[in-house]
DNA sequence: TCGACACATAAGCACGTACTTATGTGATTT
DNA sequence: AAATCACATAAGTACGTGCTTATGTGTCGA
């Protein structure tokens, strides 16, 4: 049940939006600390568990700590996804529309 | 954030367990606590946040409430997935099909 | 129409979670 | 070596969540 994990650290906003940072390109957990209103604590406990779901992992650099996308966490929601794949293609236009809009 | 509410929802194991029996086939709310420990409240407590995200749909059958997966909220996992899909390993085969349609 | 049934909602409680401030750890600079 | 910096961990707290029992709502059969 590990997709619980990936699950439970993504039910947060923040864990998200964090994620979708990093997923914009690497960097250390002050710079992802810029414009978000968390206190460096918190920053630090949603990193360890994006790392505990697999989601994140981290690299020192000297003093700092590069964090990064793991794509591990994401081919374990691909593959609980695919193990559901006959009930989304009578909806592929649907998906369509939607990456139709994220694109733009 | 509509994404939030759905992993908000897969975060708590049992409601994973129930979307994962409807997975296998529709039933009703009393058929789906056969062989889960939970109460009839409980259950329909689940049933409610699934609704909410999406990952299930109802119809009323006479006094009976037949439940299904609803592809809309597995559609909004692949979306969000989809945009992370550089980060994707080449070696996860299982989702290939999953990608071919997408990009078709 | 009355009772039984399937399910939903209400209210309360125990526990988990996300935040805070305070402090610890390890690396860099002077 | 001492100060500073980047980050992690500790401890406490407010709030959310999942469960329970009790009750409400709608449907069916006798």
């Amino acid at each position: 049940m590990i997709e619980n994990t990936i699950f439970k650290a993504l039910a947060d906003p923040t864990r998200c939006a964090i994620f979708e940072k990093l997923a914009a390109g690497s960097m250390n957990a002050s710079d992802l600390r810029a414009g978000m209103n968390i206190s460096q604590p918190a920053m630090s406990q949603h990193l360890a568990v994006l790392r505990g779901a697999k989601l994140v992992r981290e690299e020192r650099q000297g003093r700092f700590v590069n964090y990064e996308v793991d794509p591990d966490g994401l081919a374990l929601i691909a593959g609980w996804l695919a193990k559901y794949r006959a009930y989304w293609p009578a909806r592929v236009d649907a998906l369509k529309a939607l990456l139709k809009d994220m694109d733009q």
